[in-house]
RNA sequence: GCCCGGGUGGCGAAAUCGGCAGACGCAAAGGACUUAAAAUCCUUUGGUGGGCAACCACCGUGUGGGUUCAAGUCCCACCCCGGGCACCA
């Protein structure tokens, strides 16, 4: 039989017309199977999928089709996070309604997804923008808005003007907004909704334990650090006015070290105790703040004239106010420790505040005059009673004064801070709350939910929400009263969409509620989550606080939502990130058209090991191709040796060995590390192999070769795999067949090379049986005539040898 | 500054537990087929030196030390690249 031409175009175009309307990828409700829930990160429909994008699905898409050969109830589900702020600007400069951009958008990169044959349960499809999904946001902020968990404030808040909106702390980067890396954010005072996630900052890292293992460490240690828990001692000074000054400190054991106490500018006794110069300056510093980027500040002070006392050794000390003591943390205000603490050193050395050591290494002396401050616990001195005691003893029994005498007491502190989640923008979910002039906020009755988005909305970008300029939607009646009152206009962070959309796959067409808690109990937890590092702290830790708020509810009963986290690495090109927005990506349309999409991804997969970041090249893509030919003409030409008779020659030993050597490389990758670039590289060498014994290959082996060949390229390269099933006469879709079953017996080999090395350096090579002895090893080692040259006339000191290995002779 | 990754041929990479460094692929060179080209197939390909030759010797995993019979892999110090955090009291 010719062999036939690798047609990649006609092969997936034929496999992507029968699987069209088939059940291939749907979950079983109902299964005695195991089930596995495998998920990668929604995307945003930016319009086109990238080859960075068919990278993060390529590997769960692999992972999920080996599932189902294992024979696993699989839930691989696919949706749009389709709200946010490109289709406001795309409405803008293009005169397009955001849901008819938005829609088309989804429409075309579905259809690129079915055309990579991804294996999603398109039936349980999710679009955040929909009535239907984002009804259940607003549920939960009403839910959240009964507990205290949601909440209103007048605050200041990071405003990025290109966006024309607030962002959270999560989305300023380097002092930026994340996605307009050049524009500053500013500082604004505006009344925000914001969600208590701090009231869950204890069990958010807490749980961190319980992830340990299953995501990534880098990860864990991102979060823990976002979470930013710190624990030491509130303690009040008392200032000349008589007002408490509250300050937090980890080294209350440096207390006697304070030489002044500092207020961060815009702290409420800033204002109380300066004049109007004072004021002004402290008003500069904040402002000043919000313009700076990262990185060393000089640090700037000035003296209110008050002066406030230690409580612990009734010391009167200045109190000044200075610009790197931060509001949002501990309680705005610092005694400033110079000698212990190198930022307050800075500071007093500049301003000639003194400088007074309290603590001594415990080996070593009291520093009289020191150049930097010493940071280490030590032994308390000059610190009356407490004098002597060790650094940690100190701050326990001293806290316990505090507590006793009531002026202070233990305290713990987060860097987290609530998420403010108000958008001052029309394409997102709209709060559901009226502002009645009587009743003040009064939340949108659950049974009046969705509150919709009206659709016929002119978008302009300038300050306010769009929604503000439309009356229909502006003019309420109070839930309450009945009265004439003003809906709100805001919208929610689209944070809050993805926060807790791996839910609702779970039964996507719920009217009733946002999921029946009996479908979560049966999926969850997520078994395997995919997605990038960039979400690392975002997505992540919003969408544990969502799960635990569901659990406080009563709506399920995990704790957390993923077992085992994978961050893949990006795909890079001309050094950066790939993405739209940098206009430096490759079309996953376009490779699929010129080589296929078994190509696509295969190179993907290829080019490095996933977690690893990758600077994308073309260059090899053609490998990939020539390799799926190579495959494929193979099969074809090969299928009237097929029914040939049985034989027993040494090529078929060779094939079936190294068969099952790749059957155990592949099984033992999907199960651990997922190195598929070297599983592509070990189906080569299979391949390899094949050619190389070409026409010495009984009927049989060959056969059994070319279909396990088959279903351990299913997969990566499911099309290709399939037309190479129906070639061999199978029928069933490949992703349903088992896995190769691996045999140790038939994958041993039956004689190894074995090195041989004299003083550590490669002298020559014996041929030894693969369970030869130690003994048996040595002595064909030492008869080698090669290694004779070596060792003749010299004293053998040792002989190491390795079984299976290697022999060392050391020779003296 | 602190905390993670990483640095291996011309290139992407492999070496999973301390045991033959460079699997697999790209690119390149040579050959077969072809009127010719493409495609395909075969061969060579870390560096230096030597040999007609199958080969042989020496060097080689960012740098410098160390441990070991044996180090890309472990330890110490340093350099460079990428990422995260960065006045968090």
């Amino acid at each position: 039989m010719p062999e036939k031409p690798y047609d990649h175009s006609q092969i997936e175009l034929k496999w992507r017309q029968r699987w069209e309307n088939a059940t291939l990828y749907q979950a079983e409700e109902s299964s005695s199977k195991p089930k596995y829930y495998v998920l990668e990160m929604l995307p945003y429909p930016s319009g086109a999928l990238h080859i960075g994008h068919i990278r993060n699905y390529s590997i769960g898409d692999a992972l999920a089709r080996y599932k189902w050969m294992r024979g696993y109830n699989v839930l691989h589900p696919m949706g749009w996070d389709a709200f946010g702020l490109p289709a406001e600007n795309a409405a803008i400069k293009n005169q397009r309604p955001p849901r008819e951009w938005t829609l088309e958008n989804v429409a075309a990169m579905k259809r690129t997804y079915q055309r990579f044959a991804f294996s999603y349960d398109w039936e349980r499809e999710v679009s955040t923008c929909e009535p239907e999904y984002y009804r259940w946001n607003q549920w939960f902020f009403l839910k959240m808005l009964e507990r205290g968990l949601a909440y209103r404030k007048k605050a200041l808040v990071n405003w990025c003007s290109e966006c024309a909106t607030v962002l959270a702390n999560e989305q300023v980067v380097d002092g930026c907004c994340w996605r307009h890396e050049t524009t500053p954010v500013e500082q604004r005072a505006l009344e925000q909704w914001f969600l208590k996630i701090t009231d869950y900052a204890d069990e958010l890292l807490r749980d961190l334990a319980m992830l340990e293992g299953g995501w990534p460490e880098r990860v864990l240690t991102m979060q823990r650090n976002w979470i930013g828990r710190s624990e030491g001692t509130e303690t009040a000074f008392t200032l000349d006015t008589g007002a408490p000054l509250r300050v937090f400190t980890t080294r209350v054991d440096t207390i006697y070290g304070a030489t002044c106490v500092i207020l961060a500018p815009e702290h409420p006794l800033t204002a109380a105790l300066v004049d109007a110069e004072g004021q002004a300056r402290a008003k500069a510093m904040v402002d000043a703040r919000a313009s700076q980027g990262p990185g060393d500040v000089e640090k700037e002070g000035f003296f209110t004239g008050h002066y406030a006392v230690n409580p612990y050794n009734r010391e009167s000390v200045p109190v000044w106010v200075g610009n790197f003591v931060l509001m949002g943390y501990g309680t705005g205000a610092i005694m400033a420790v110079p000698a212990h603490d190198q930022r307050d050193f800075e500071f007093c050395s500049k301003y000639g505040i003194p400088i007074r050591p309290v603590i001594r290494p415990v080996e070593g002396e009291l520093p009289s005059a020191p150049t930097e401050a010493f940071l280490d616990d030590g032994i308390v001195e000059n610190s009356g009673e407490w004098s002597g005691l060790s650094s940690s003893h100190a701050r326990q029994r001293m806290t316990a004064k505090a507590e006793a005498e009531g002026f202070g007491k233990d305290a713990v502190t987060f860097r987290i801070k609530d998420w403010g989640i108000s958008r001052q923008r029309y394409w997102g979910t709209p709060i559901p709350v009226i502002h009645c002039p009587a009743c003040g906020v009064v939340p949108v009755p659950e049974n009046e939910l969705p509150v919709r988005l009206p659709l016929d909305v002119k978008i302009t970008g300038t300050g306010r929400s769009p929604l503000a300029d439309v009356p229909e939607f502006v003019n309420a009646r109070c839930p309450a009263c009945g009265c004439a009152a003003r809906r709100e206009t805001d919208t929610m962070d689209t944070f809050v969409d993805s926060s807790w959309y791996f839910y609702r796959y779970c039964d996507s067409r719920n009217h009733q509620g946002p999921f029946d808690p009996g479908k979560i109990g049966y999926w969850f937890p997520i078994d395997q989550y995919i997605g990038g590092v960039e979400h690392a702290i975002l997505h992540l830790i919003y969408s544990r606080f969502f799960t635990k708020v569901m659990r406080d509810i009563g709506l399920i009963t995990n704790s957390e939502p993923t077992r085992r986290l994978f961050t893949q690495g990006m795909v890079i090109r001309n050094g950066r990130k790939m993405s739209k927005n940098l206009g430096n990506v490759v079309a996953a349309e376009e490779v699929a058209d010129k080589y296929g999409a078994d190509t696509g991804r295969l190179f993907a997969l290829f080019a490095a090991p996933p977690e690893k970041d990758v600077d994308w090249i073309d260059a090899g893509v053609d490998g990939i191709y020539r390799f799926l030919g190579r495959v494929y003409r193979f099969v074809t030409r090969s299928l009237e040796q097929i029914p040939g008779p049985p034989g027993a020659g040494a090529a078929d030993r060779r094939i079936l060995r190294k068969l099952h050597q790749t059957i155990h490389k592949i099984t033992d990758d999907f199960e651990t590390r997922w190195h598929f670039n070297t599983c592509i590289a070990s189906l080569m060498e299979l391949v390899n192999d094949l050619h190389a014994h070409e026409g010495k290959l009984s009927g049989p082996v060959l056969r059994t070769t070319l279909e396990n060949l088959t279903l351990l390229l299913g997969p990566f390269a499911p099309y290709l795999a399939e037309e190479m099933w129906e070639e061999l006469g199978r029928t069933g879709p490949v992703c349903r067949q088992p896995w190769p079953v691996y045999d140790p017996d038939l994958a041993k080999e039956d004689e190894i090379e074995i090195p041989v090395q004299v003083n550590g350096k490669l002298r020559g090579r014996v041929t030894a049986p693969v369970d030869a002895l130690p003994d048996d090893i040595e002595r064909r080692a030492l008869g080698d005539d090669k290694i004779k040259q070596f060792i003749v006339g010299k004293q053998i000191v040792k002989v190491i040898t390795v079984p299976g290995k290697l022999v060392n002779i050391v020779v003296k």
